[in-house]
DNA sequence: ACCCGTTCCA
């Protein structure tokens, strides 16, 4: 059968005549026959080229049986997936639309975005006296989840209960997710308690919307009220441990996971994957990644990015880029997981190289590749070539910067010192683009550059946004003024933080030995093998001091003596890991460790020596990026 | 005739 190619197939399309009807001999009682079967198999074999789908829809029109419900509907369908306005336009000139159809112009409202479209044409289809099913109503309720139109949503509701519909178990599964979404928990709870037969789906539905709201402990409520637990619904829980930072939680239910013999799928992996590189459990990363080839795993492209990922946030750039090399096909997240790899690990020249390679590829970047670049710049003090790619981004990709972009330009001209420009920045940008993150940083640049005129000005300014202030905007601001030796201001300022009831993050730092994290915290006392670790600390500190190594006094930022100060850097988490990682692992080997904050400059100091006396490679990814210390240097060459 | 819940990169 070939296919008939009208010219101009677009323009006459849509003048479809009212004067469809069957004739009585082409039609018998059956209703299966009341279909063009023709068209519909010609349909079904050609759903992926408009020009083809366009071609058969012109063959309906001349054969007359373009007004067919099933051919109009295939028609919508396809269209939907090719070009909404011809869907719009073809449901427009149908007549009597059924609810079939509406089904699935609604869909596609839904899969191109336009929700407030599909809450529309649902809420029209009902002053045409069109009633709705289930179908339609998920249909609606899809758009009102991802619109967070509660009202319109319950609105819904009422009406399904009214007519009957209210015990659809679709319908319901929806309903908990649009409560959930919307931080209607309770309401959430109440649908989920009234389905009768609550399966796996509807307690997975459930969970994930726990999650969603940090309700950790309810989440896990729902996971064992299940007797047993599918793939799906252990790759939510897990997924909903790590969204919430409880990682070693996430880790051990992986576990668990095997020993009741479940089968993890790809995406379990993903999400294992990510609490190992928040870990940065490289090890561990490790065996799963070896693991995932005996689950025959589909490496598909989110897969490969979360492998890489992995390799780079756990400090093994070189895997990650041997993984990245190995991709057939590269995607722009492939390319934006590498760059902010390269970017994390101070590799500035190859993450813009890579850049430049992603572009002469064809590949368009997106909003994240512009933040990995970006921190690529900040990180090698690459101050011109940042303002140019930043200028770049709305006139050569058409991007509009976001808050995150502007912030990245003033930690770029903080860190050189360019504190008068970085303010006269902010001031230009408007508010909207203005963050506490971002005055944190530039107040940062400040107090390291000895600017404390800059510094007070940024320091008003982000007092003044107390309302959305976290713990780092308060001790920022508190350290900020003792280092002017303002002691009053820094009081001040750590009192409204209590009062606030906001606790401070405390410095935190991890170490991967044979498989297990160690966490420890400043001063910890906790770890069983605390005196073999205490006792190799003060080792250090005496081999570090001949080395020349003097603690820097004015970073203990506390209104206490000199001695006592020392004492308080002494016992920084970043000193106890690494004096465990060096009893507890062979000479040589390289030892790993985590910080969930800013390593200090005085603990940068003394690990540079401490890689030189032991002769050992030291890799310690802080909150901003990673620092390889290696006989006396650092791959951060001190700028960071 | 329309199809259940879980996924990386800031």
């Amino acid at each position: 059968m070939s296919i008939l190619v009208l010219p101009s197939v677009t323009a006459n399309l849509y003048n479809l005549s009212n004067s469809y009807t069957y004739s009585k001999s082409k039609t018998n009682n059956d209703q299966n026959l009341r279909r063009d079967t023709e068209i519909i198999s010609l349909l079904q074999q050609n759903r992926k080229n408009l020009k083809h789908v366009e071609s058969i829809h012109g063959k309906a029109i001349k054969k007359g049986t373009e007004q067919d419900p099933f051919v109009v509907f295939d028609l919508v369908r396809l269209y939907c997936k090719l070009n909404i306005d011809h869907a719009t336009k073809l449901f427009h000139c149908t007549h009597n639309p059924n609810v079939y159809l509406y089904t699935s112009l609604i869909d596609g409202f839904v899969s191109f975005g336009s929700y407030s479209a599909a809450i529309a044409l649902y809420a029209q289809m009902g002053h045409k006296n069109v009633f709705p099913d289930s179908y339609v109503v998920t249909s609606v309720l899809k758009a009102c989840l991802l619109q967070r139109a509660l009202g319109f949503g319950r609105e819904v509701h009422a009406q399904v209960l009214k007519s009957g519909l209210g015990l659809d178990r679709s319908i319901a599964l929806k309903f908990i997710e649009l409560y959930g979404k919307c931080g209607e928990l309770e309401d959430a709870r109440k649908v989920f308690d009234k389905i009768p037969e609550r399966d796996v789906v509807a307690h997975t539905v459930m969970m994930a919307s726990y999650f969603d709201h940090g309700m950790v402990e309810e989440a896990i409520g729902v996971f064992d009220g299940l007797k047993t637990q599918d793939t799906v619904c252990w790759t939510a829980m897990i997924h909903g441990l790590v969204r919430n930072g409880e990682l070693n939680r996430a880790l051990e239910m992986f576990r668990e996971m095997q020993v009741k013999g479940v089968e993890p799928n790809e995406v379990t992996f993903v999400c294992v994957l990510s609490a190992c590189s928040q870990l940065g459990a490289l090890e561990l990363g490790r065996w799963i990644h070896i693991y995932m080839h005996k689950c025959n795993v589909k490496f598909n492209q989110i897969v490969a990015g979360a492998l890489i990922n992995m390799y780079s946030r756990c400090g093994d750039i070189d895997e990650a880029q041997l993984l990245f090399d190995d991709m057939k096909v590269k995607d722009v997240s492939s390319y934006n997981s590498m760059i902010c790899g390269l970017a994390l690990h101070g590799m500035s020249i190859e993450a813009i190289e890579l850049f430049r390679e992603m572009l002469k590829q064809g590949i368009r970047p997106n909003s994240i590749t512009f933040v990995g670049v970006l921190n690529a710049c900040s990180h090698g003090g690459l101050v011109e070539l940042a303002f140019e790619i930043f200028q770049s981004m709305e006139t050569l990709y058409g991007i509009k910067p976001d808050i995150e972009h502007h912030g990245c330009m003033v930690d770029i001209l903080g860190r050189v010192g360019r504190l008068e420009e970085a303010y006269n920045f902010i001031d230009r940008i408007g508010a909207q683009n203005v963050d506490d993150k971002m005055l944190c940083s530039l107040l940062s640049a400040c107090k390291i550059h000895g600017n404390s005129e800059v510094g007070e000005r940024v320091a008003k300014r982000l007092s003044e946004c107390s309302s959305r202030m976290d713990s780092g905007s308060y001790m920022m601001l508190s350290n900020f003024y003792a280092s002017l030796g303002r002691w009053n201001f820094a009081a001040e300022f750590r009192e409204k933080m209590e009062k606030g009831g906001i606790l401070k993050e405390p410095g935190c730092s991890s170490i991967e030995v044979n498989n297990v994290i160690h966490e420890f915290l400043a001063g910890d006392l906790r770890h069983h093998e605390r005196r073999s670790i205490y006792r190799k600390l003060e080792e250090l500190n005496y081999l570090t001091k001949l080395e020349g190594y003097s603690p820097a006094t004015e970073v203990a930022l506390h209104d206490i003596d000199d001695k006592q100060k020392e004492l308080a850097l002494a016992v920084h988490s970043e000193r106890l890991a690494i004096s465990y990682g060096l009893i507890s692992t062979e000479p040589h080997t390289t030892l790993r460790v985590v910080k969930n904050l800013r390593i200090c400059d005085d603990c940068h100091a003394m690990i540079k020596l401490v890689a030189k006396i032991t002769s050992r490679k030291i890799v310690v990814r802080d909150r901003n990026r990673f620092h390889h210390f290696e006989n006396g240097h650092c791959s951060c060459k001190d700028y960071w």
